[in-house]
DNA sequence: CGTGCTAATATGTTTAGACTTATATGTGGT
DNA sequence: ACCACATATAAGTCTAAACATATTAGCACG
């Protein structure tokens, strides 16, 4: 029997990058050390030079491959590895959960933007944004704590929308597209009024997550979520 | 004059992406809308159909777009994007910051293993493994307190290294490649030995990262790494 | 009015070939 | 030994064409 071994999933592309992986998780292939060019393993596995490379591409990306033109294509000697986890609409977070979400708008006011999240936008200092709190409950109990600064002048019609009915987040997402965004994980022990809108205790341990999103006429909102007491945040490779 | 603007960087797929991605944040491509279809793309771009199937699959892991077959492409209503943040070996990270690395091996042992992190590798709890402690220093002040739990059998050669020379993230990235890998970010108060080790005061909100790996063999190892107060972790689009 | 088949269609994937570009390496001159 | 330059090489990109596959839409039939 001459059969070839089945494709695990998907195409020819994907079975390659999954052998080649197997190689080095292996040590067939070692750290460092330089991997048949294209046109070998193309002739090795029967396929067409671009379906090698298709292959390869994706390993280099994941790190685990270093690729110079001329130079050929090695096993990377300190794979720096890429994690990657999803930025989901609250709700959507909450509702996979299997929670019932609500959220609540606690302020929202037209105010003179303080010196520390200017730096962070590159707006000045004491331009008027929007600023609002919100929480976002799961089955009535406080899931995460909002605090966010929106500029009114990178996302027109916001002047008009009522946030107790709709929550910034989910609207934003929605018409707000942004080009690059920021996010910054840190630790902090909560305050009195986080403690209080999160119905926890003060000094309680918070996960705390501040992104900040711009587009192409500037910064649109920087926000920092903070997460109910044991939340976790997941990513994979 | 005809001339083509200047492709950004990058060749003609790296155009035809930023060109789509432009369309949809100024909304000429509203959100829920179909969009051409590649051949049509194809056409208005004059470029030939694989290179707008690449650009498109681009934003379509990205999350700016929805495609199906026979359905076609749309933008996404509610665009799911993905961050991903790269996991660089701890001395690196160190001296990337401009500080001088150094380490200490604070205990190491064999021991059962105990329930809870048991479910979490998928071993049954009770089996031996290498445990250890250890605190990695920037400038001779701690930056991360690592207690690591690492698997004998998926790792040969492990026996026999000095980890008070190299540090065990470092050995395991180079010598023991994985398949796959979990992240969990969470936050909790320091305890005594976490406040002692970190050179901080007990009940310092800290930001703690659980990193588990395995490969084809099973289970590699699972570290609790808690970072010094203050430590900002970034994460990009 | 639903149900199941069929055909049309848009994306997914691969191929062989050509051309581009970065760069490692060898060569010759000083 | 050192430098400048030419050359070969391997990856990077694109093309035109073909075939594969999922899924929608229409249609015939009960």
């Amino acid at each position: 029997m001459t059969e070839r071994e089945a494709l695990p999933s998907g195409g020819k592309a994907a079975y390659i990058t999954e052998e080649v992986r197997r190689r080095i998780i292996e040590k067939e292939w070692r750290q460092g050390e330089r991997i048949p060019d294209e046109a070998e393993l193309a002739a090795e596995f029967g396929v067409a030079r671009a379906t090698v490379n298709k292959a390869l591409q994706m390993l280099a990306e994941e790190g685990l491959l270093d690729r110079r033109r001329r130079a050929g294509t090695r096993v990377a000697v300190n794979p720096v590895r890429k994690a990657s986890f999803s930025i989901p609409i609250v709700r959507e977070q909450v509702e996979a959960a299997g929670m019932s979400y609500s959220h609540r708008l606690i302020s929202q006011s037209r105010s003179p933007l303080p010196e520390r999240h200017a730096a962070r936008l590159g707006l000045p200092a004491g331009e008027v944004l929007i600023h609002q709190r919100a929480v976002h409950y799961g089955d009535r109990r406080p899931f995460q704590l909002e605090d966010r600064w929106i500029n009114p002048r990178a996302v027109p019609g916001i002047e008009t929308v009522d946030f107790h009915h709709m929550n910034a987040n989910e609207w934003l997402v929605r018409n707000a597209p942004y080009l690059r965004a920021e996010l910054n994980f840190s630790a902090c022990s909560a305050g009195v009024r986080d403690a209080r809108l999160l119905e926890t205790k003060p000094e309680q341990a918070l996960l705390i997550l501040n992104r900040t999103t711009w587009n192409d006429s500037g910064p649109i909102t920087t926000v920092r979520l903070a997460f109910h007491p044991g939340y976790v945040m997941t990513a994979t490779t």
